[in-house]
DNA sequence: TTAATTACTTTGACAGACAGAGTAATATTT
DNA sequence: AAATATTACTCTGTCTGTCAAAGTAATTAA
């Protein structure tokens, strides 16, 4: 497992990313980051909701009620437009922020 | 400049890496990391004795006062035994974190 | 009926990073 | 010699993101 405080900042980014993919409820989003990422990270639940609550409130997703199929009611988001622009700046910010930190890390791996 | 709570948590490596090519003081990480990066970032003041004090504590780097050549007194320190190992450590993770996030940034560059 | 799973919410705490202000010594300019 | 700039470090208080813990509620399985 990846130390969370390592990935913190990104949360946003990866968000967005399953969000531009389609419209998903907040469990769905945890469980589909332990599969992708084979279990090597998990979002608390806490942050999880901490992180729509951030990105409804700066209007970059917007929410709405779904149907209740499996235990509780889902709550469903779907990402703006003002979202994907945002997105695509967080990408292009990676890859600069990789390149950075790679220049101090390389040579040692 | 990138911002800062995205390169949150990798200042320890990036520090670290720092010391282990050779002994320096803190003015000097702060003026070698905008060089490095290109001012594409600058670690603040604060920030930077913050991580010294962590850093110091968990014996991953030890201090010893210099010469005084220009301004004020310099406090240099050489990163421990215990610091090269924990630096090895940040290095694969880092590996692992890059691999993670790239898991759901790509395809989007 | 009970337990397990799905699904969301709230509160309070913590750690890392920073702004801002301050201290102090040396070097440069006037 | 005095004023200013630069080098160098420290401290306090604040903000933000993440999380632990606890709780609510509905559906499904035992």
């Amino acid at each position: 497992m990846v130390r969370s405080d390592i990935i913190r900042g990104h949360l946003d980014s990866i968000i967005l990313r399953l969000f531009l993919e389609k419209d998903r409820y907040g469990y769905e989003i945890s469980q589909e980051i332990s599969l992708r990422t084979d279990n090597r990270f998990q979002i608390k639940e806490a942050t999880l909701y901490a992180v729509f609550q951030r990105l409804e409130k700066r209007e970059l997703i917007e929410a709405y009620y779904g149907d209740v199929s499996h235990g509780g009611k889902r709550k469903y988001y779907r990402i703006t437009t003002l979202g994907k622009a945002y997105l695509k700046e967080l990408v292009s910010e990676w890859t600069e922020v990789k390149e950075i930190i790679n220049l101090f890390m390389e040579g040692l791996e």
